[in-house]
DNA sequence: CACAACTAAGTTGCGCGCAACTGGATGCGG
DNA sequence: CCGCATCCAGTTGCGCGCAACTTAGTTGTG
């Protein structure tokens, strides 16, 4: 099982290919929203969070303008959110969910439990993995 | 820290940014080569494996066609392999490393060593961490 | 106040991922 | 041997990610 391709390596490309498979997961419940899975991550922060900037979103889900500005117009444009100039600072744009995008809130809001029963792993396991990646993340990205 | 998004959600996040994290890590070390993440994955499976048919590579990588033609077809024109018609099956295509290929399995040896050292776990983390990722792929992949 | 340094968002370009489809090769049942 | 389902790569189209750059607005400093 562990071949001569290096064991750190080996948990890079698990990482790699467990990411895509959990999106993938989660595309058969979005789609029909015409929704992408970091489309729904962009919802979930305007969900908790009301409405914010670009940049606030970008630290939240780890992105750039260059990512996050295509994919809001692409979420304005599906009507569910608006994007309006900051008053106090015109530079910013604050993102608004509009009443289509509160909706979805209600609409996916078993979603991710759902994920979680159809992935096997234990109460236990989901806390130790999430202890492990946000090591990986704490030690890498700073 | 948990906050109402829940931990499985939360974990899918963790996953996704971890996996941007990592590959994150690896770029300025394949950028100086004219490398990509996948395309080193790629590389390290031909390394491996010698003279490998596109499917398994798409099987090794958890990829398609749809995203393997192109990357091979770019390490051909960056003269890494070469991309011939199988004899007996004319439908597979077998890809061979080219001797510039081969000479950067030298050159990125240390590579995965250089990483890990990068990223502050311990070996029996890593292990974990290297056992739930498969158990995420194995219960959601088949 | 003037002006440089900085910042926020957007744009461009490129390489994935993945769905949907195409075309050629293979194999298998009749 | 023929026709038809199946399989392998490749192509197309679209949405990320991310680097590099642009534009517009803000802040700080003399």
């Amino acid at each position: 099982m562990v071949d001569d391709t290096g064991l750190e390596q080996m948990v890079c490309f698990q990482l790699y290919a467990a990411s895509r498979a959990m999106t993938a997961i989660y595309r058969p419940a979005l789609d029909p929203h015409g929704l992408t899975y970091p489309q729904y991550l962009a919802l979930r922060v305007l969900w908790h969070r009301g409405p914010t900037t670009v940049r606030e979103l970008g630290k939240q889900l780890d992105l750039d303008s260059g990512t996050l500005s295509p994919l809001l117009k692409r979420l304005e444009t599906a009507g569910h959110v608006t994007r309006t100039r900051g008053t106090t600072d015109e530079r910013t744009v604050v993102v608004h969910l509009t009443d289509s995008g509160r909706s979805l809130r209600e609409t996916l809001t078993d979603l991710p439990r759902r994920i979680a029963c159809s992935v096997d792993l234990t109460e236990d396991e989901f806390i130790q993995l999430h202890h492990l990646l946000g090591r990986v993340r704490g030690t890498t990205s700073p």
